[in-house]
DNA sequence: GTGATTGCAAATCTTTTGCACTAAA
DNA sequence: TTTAGTGCAAAAGATTTGCAATCAC
């Protein structure tokens, strides 16, 4: 029984559940949460420790390991993309489609850039044997 | 004594001495192998792991920690760019002009694409209180 | 029921660090 | 000699995994 489902904000857990039900994946209690967490809002940027500390924070019973799976499905489902801009720590955007980001290396925070803010004059063929899949560029930006 | 000095290739040597000297680091025995093994290719693209196994095969005395140490030293001295392409794993790059990559995700691997062969054609406003450092591309390939 | 998911703890992987020893200046 | 660098092993941080209990179907 998923209890969060009878308040009166039925509507959005709706949407969620049929997001994640869309991709196959079984609609548990905490999947649903972090899902609100994640989709109710856009241009979401989490890492697994952030998610999960808002989790907590926000009363969801939910573990750290929890957190990555679920984190980890989503993307593999293609709900979420994972951005790579730091080493060591792994972002997750809800934005799925082409864009690009600002990161600012001071405080860690990532921004979304429209894919068609940014175009490239020009591509040089990829190594042989390989097909571009597709580019990704991080604007680093520092504070001033 | 740096043994390895002597003979009769001693003019790379030469040369990643002044290097190393040239950021007023020692130029110890570890860092002269290392630096070596990196500098006598142009644009080369080495994990920490990598390279260690790299120095180990060459017959080079040097630990794990000592190669972090100097990958670090040498990227935080200028010698050395770090490349963030995959969560995870850092990557050192020894080409420190401004350019891009290719990454393919199938096996790992980084190529370089000069940084003229790219032209953003358009770039939006840095988040506010910010600004623009550099940009990277990384243009992710895939075997076909 | 059956198979997927959760949670915890343990394991793994990459990277950093403390400290005694060694080497460069 | 004075200070920096090395190596080891231990620690740290991020992420994954094994397994029993639990939940969705």
């Amino acid at each position: 029984m998923i209890e969060i489902q009878k308040t009166e904000n039925s509507r959005p857990y709706t949407e969620i559940l049929n997001k994640i039900k869309s991709v196959s994946l079984r609609p548990t209690r905490q999947r649903l949460a972090l899902g609100k967490l994640l989709f109710d809002d856009a241009d979401r940027h989490v890492t697994a420790e952030s998610l999960h500390e808002e989790a907590i924070a926000a009363g969801i019973k939910v573990s750290l390991a929890t957190v990555y799976n679920t984190l980890n499905r989503f993307a593999a489902a293609g709900l979420l993309t994972e951005v790579v801009v730091a080493p060591g720590r792994s972002y997750y955007d809800t934005n799925i489609t082409n864009h690009h980001h600002f990161f600012c290396e001071d405080n860690g925070t990532l921004e979304d850039i429209p894919g068609d803010a940014i175009k490239l004059a020009s591509l040089p063929e990829p190594p042989l044997g390989t097909k571009v899949k597709r580019f990704d560029v991080v604007v680093r930006v520092e504070k001033d």
